[in-house]
DNA sequence: CTAGTATACTTCGCCTCGCGAAGTATCGAG
DNA sequence: CTCGATACTTCGCGAGGCGAAGTATACTAG
């Protein structure tokens, strides 16, 4: 749907965002992110995980495995204190951000 | 000031934008955008001219050098038809997405 | 005259990120 | 028992922004 490049700075903070509402499985974010963007974000499993993982190594946050039987195995992750700075810091910069590119971009008579 | 990442994306539509307001040169360009952005927007030349070789490369704008004398020589782009019809579009696709995850970031309650 | 600064553009190679493709495995419905 | 949904893994590619280094000219201060 948008440009892969577009995402390029905010995959992370979407996916950070999904998990300030509790404990998630990688599945569930995607499916849930899909869904809270009506459709538009279609995500692609292997940028998912690749972005769990990523920010688990750096701390950010924390996955837990669960395995009960007559369920598949999954990992539920979770923000850590790391985290939960991250998301408010990249929220912050995202909404400067765009708050300047919609200004530049919108009358652009120097 | 704003992560690499975040910029993939816009970069492109910041100098179309630019260009929409007439002909400027590269250097021109930069400049602009660091003032109109309220130097929030810190822009790296190797990143500038390459955006421009390969959009006057996709032929979304047109270079034409200028040389007069007291003066360095300098190369001023134009959009072109099919650079509109791109600036347009993106633009599009910016706010659509910006949208999108000021949405989704914002209130992420499932 | 010269040193320093702003202007103006060029080239090269790195790093990171999102993505496509292929694979593994389990569960429920028909 | 097959099909589709669920759930996760691994690998390698391509593209984009960036840092570094370089070239060259105009203006200003001393």
């Amino acid at each position: 749907m948008f440009s892969a490049d577009l995402k390029k700075g905010s995959m992370e903070l979407l996916i950070l965002s999904v998990l300030e509402g509790g404990k998630r499985h990688g599945y569930e974010i995607g499916k849930h992110l899909e869904h809270s963007s009506g459709g538009q974000l279609e995500f692609r499993v292997s940028t998912l995980y690749s972005i769990l993982y990523r920010m688990e190594e750096r701390g950010w946050i924390k996955g837990r495995w669960v395995e009960k039987k007559g369920e598949r195995r999954r990992c539920y992750y979770t923000l850590t204190a790391k985290g939960r700075e991250v998301v408010a810091r990249q929220r912050q910069e995202w909404k400067a951000f765009s708050t300047m590119v919609n200004q530049v971009i919108g009358v652009s008579h120097a």
